[in-house]
DNA sequence: TAATTCATGTAAATCGTTACATGATTAT
DNA sequence: ATAATCATGTAACGATTTACATGAATTA
């Protein structure tokens, strides 16, 4: 279970309270790395705060809590990002349809692929034009996060294009080739 | 829930028991795309041969049961290959890692980097040496399904490898340029 | 003042993992 | 014979999701 370090990563970027915690996991964190709801993070964050790696730093209007992750969280978070990555486990619906796409009849895997390809284009495309007006440097500070998670999605969206590309053109050779 | 459209892509490919599902999910596919444990799969099959999607067709040595598509199992399985991507659910602790970088020291960032980049390089290296030793088309059958998987890993690792050395490169310059 | 957004929570149901359990067959 | 592998399953626990619930502050 890799939500309370995902909490205490964005924490240490920046202390939230559990709202704005919630919303970052709709952007590209959640789009990406890994999703969660606020129904997960609020109880999460008061087990945090029992075994003292956050704490509420600040109370605002409407009963808001800012957390802030202690120098104990700190050298929690630290040890989990620097243990090296073993049994590496992954749910990722896409990719799961890519890997099945063989169990499909030959126009259907084509189809398929196009719409990838297609998709994945329009994806990079996007994140391309936002990378070219982003500032050449990373950012300081919270925006620093967006900053290497949108070049990362781009380059993800251009890998698998070029990979939906490849293996159509595989596809169609064997479509051409076989049924003489 | 995606695991009943793996098994179904996957029985669709080829008929196969519980037992070699299991040992598939060990391979790319569980490194890439879905995870599972047989402790989930026997039971989901169970459940898919209730509902029509698959049957029996082979009962061997040791109790093992040869689970295939129905007809229906296949209408299903397509529908959902062919539904578009909505609401896209992701856990994957690697990318978490990456994405939360920002939130280290800058000397623990770039050692992380520098691990990331080490390691794609290998992973890649590994699988070009088995994609330039395979056939130039995919495979009939079910070795087709590796062959896409291969490529699509490669693809995913050299991305990755980019973007750790563009990330190395765009720290350095912030760590010289600084602390003046 | 009505609707929307901010902000937090609980309860029930579902899903997934770990641990436990069993027996048949094959290899040493 | 013994160990390893094949082959399937259940039970308990932990994690996640969906539905339910509440109230304060802001915007129209």
């Amino acid at each position: 279970m890799s939500l309370p370090y995902a909490l205490l990563g964005l924490l240490a970027v920046e202390p939230r309270s559990g709202y704005e915690l919630t919303k970052e996991f709709s952007g590209p964190l959640g789009q990406y790395a890994w999703q969660a709801g606020h129904t997960s993070i609020y109880p999460e964050l008061n087990k945090l705060a029992e075994r003292g790696l956050v704490e509420v730093t600040e109370e605002g209007a409407r009963g808001s809590r800012t957390y802030s992750v202690t120098p104990a969280g700190y050298t929690e978070l630290r040890s989990w990002m620097l243990t090296p990555p073993q049994g590496t486990k992954v749910r990722n619906q896409q990719v799961l349809r890519m890997f099945l796409i063989s169990a499909l009849e030959p126009g259907d895997a084509l189809a398929m692929l196009r719409r990838i390809a297609a998709y994945t284009a329009a994806e990079a495309t996007e994140l391309r034009e936002i990378m070219e007006q982003a500032p050449p440097e990373i950012p300081e500070g919270p925006d620093g996060f967006g900053y290497l998670a949108a070049e990362y999605g781009l380059r993800q969206y251009d890998a698998t294009h070029g990979w939906a590309r490849w293996a159509i053109e595989k596809l169609e050779a064997r479509a051409g080739a076989e049924p003489a």
